[in-house]
DNA sequence: CATGAATGAGAATTCATTCAT
DNA sequence: TATGAATGAATTCTCATTCAT
């Protein structure tokens, strides 16, 4: 077997174990058992846990990189902005509740102590990069005087928070995993779009 | 040394090394030696580590009930809802944003896949719990003219969303001890209750 | 097994199996076997690999207190010194070539790049302590007008290396179990008293 | 890179690592990285660690050829014994106190007890090496009547103990690397053949 | 000749838990 | 109630060596 493909193999084994078990909770046995190889060659390819932990979600962020595209996109071509908005409240709240992005969430949530820098990268690749994204569209939006924000990157956190709270709260706590049911997840979403724009829309 | 006060220092000291270190990356052994005690006094007192842990975790919970007995006493009889809502809201980011609760949180969120009815648990009795009361005071203050509420639970979530979400969002990655300066604490709960109100008041 | 019959036989099997097969030659789990209790146990008992080793090594050197003792009786009330030197020298190799002692010799030597201090202590312990004694020793006689010595500390030094290098030097390389011939061993012993005497004696 | 250019970097590299931190303490793994190469080409040229370690110490062997030669050269057309003598004894002295040399016999010595041949066959070939050379050349000086020596062998010994016994039992326990001074090496010598003649010079 | 990938065995150390006192 | 001693299983990581290319 050649590098590229048992590096692979045991990417996806650790991947899915700490996703399942926590850093501490998953040993480097049972990734290798897991990847079918033995556990050197896991140290030939990773040298030690840490760096195939932090690797590893590091290499799960750029999941944020078609939401920001996307977004980007919807929003600055809109000519329908209530339309558009809940379109894009809806995409984003379902894809933030799929059980794989709630368990990374909660293992690099529950692992800050132990990896703070990693929890940190995570924070600014990851919502804090959408939030900024979302904050530069909100601003174009206002230029084009389809809305009234003063503070976009205020206006950006109300409109996540708005649409993200209910169901991402809940899905830190509640680990089961069943999605939300995804009628309910779009009038989440749109009540938060409701909101945002009684307090934000053009009036 | 007494029942009583061993249990005591047993608690005190597992207390702190879990928000420290985790489930798994605390030992009885530790908790012991921080404690003071033998190990084998931690088994007389607390059958297993799991119910040590779990024991000190829904231990905590009470902290809510100080916070749901203060906002229902400062809405139900509110004669200005603009400031008391804002009064409310700046005490409820400032009491999130401790560390020790910030820590709590994170710990139960990193152990809901190896202990998910404590999480579930945790979730009903302390934001569940909040969202619910303040659901209550707002469907009162509906009753009372004052606010436009048609889904109380909804309009609660969204308050609580517009308050909490930047610093907690921050808080359960940033894991520094540092609390954030209380005056930006002060304008984010201020901004949130003045989207609120833009969406649900009165006028 | 109460503490000190464990930690006794795990001493004993550690020394053994140190003395065989050296430092990183050993294991802990074999230190376990041998002494016949569990690994943990060894753990109870001593921190960690590298403080069981020099332990028992530090405590393997009050050997040479008996044989500073006698040393000292024997020239002090010397009143033969040709005969208690030659008793002196037959007793001082004969101890020296012990099996166990050149182990110990070749294990510290062997060492002493890992355990630098171990082995400098170790060698102002023994072979160092031995030497000012004999020095002291020395003095006396050269006051009493038995001897010619100007710097005791020399003289003390090529006694020894008279009396020991031979079998001495051999012993570090040769490492099998059969005690040298201890006729051989006395003539070496006198040998080297005569050539000390020839240049040291009163004339 | 060729065969003999891998096997002499290999070589050194290996030596190096085998004097610093010994046989068991030096991985295959360490040589080849240290050496620049895959550790398969180490095994190309070494059949396995055993091999690759002996075959470098006994290569280290014929250091002691120069020395009997030149202790030959000196002693057999002396005109000026004691002068020689001394001049033998601080050459020597100096030789075995270098750094490499006590390394090496540190090395050979604690590892006695695991290559029993090897540390035989290094007896034979340097220390008692020199001292059958040096009991020829005395032979031969109290064959010329410069000498009153009945048994050259122990002669030998006798003068190769007091020139080297004190700086190299020393340097067998205190592992750094600074040199002694060279003039306290040149009176340590001086005075070991002082005794040495007292005891068998001719007057 | 040289390499990167792979292995099974074993290293030191720590774990939660129990027993005898 | 509290303890010190003990355990068996599991932890991360390294070892000397071999195979396919």
């Amino acid at each position: 077997m050649g590098r590229l493909q048992s590096a692979g193999v045991i990417r996806e084994a650790a991947t899915e174990l700490f996703l399942r078990n926590g850093y501490l909770g998953t040993s480097m046995d049972e990734i290798a058992a897991q990847a079918g190889v033995s556990k050197q060659t896991v140290y030939t390819h990773f040298a030690d846990k840490e760096r195939l932990f932090t690797e590893l979600v590091l290499g799960n962020t750029d999941r944020a990189d078609e939401f920001v595209a996307v977004m980007t996109d919807l929003l600055d071509r809109s000519d329908d902005l209530e339309r558009d908005l809940r379109d894009l409240g809806r995409r984003y709240v379902r894809s933030v509740v799929q059980p794989q992005v709630l368990r990374l969430r909660r293992l690099v949530i529950g692992e800050a102590g132990r990896f703070p820098d990693l929890a940190r990268t995570y924070y600014e690749r990851v919502p804090e990069r959408v939030i900024a994204t979302l904050a530069s569209c909100l601003a174009r939006l206002a230029g084009r005087g389809l809305l009234r924000v003063d503070d976009p990157p205020l206006a950006a956190r109300h409109l996540v928070a708005l649409i993200l709270w209910a169901p991402l709260d809940r899905g830190m706590f509640i680990a089961d995993d069943e999605v939300p049911d995804p009628a309910a997840l779009d009038r989440v979403a749109d009540a938060g779009v409701g909101v945002f724009l009684a307090a934000y829309g053009r009036g």
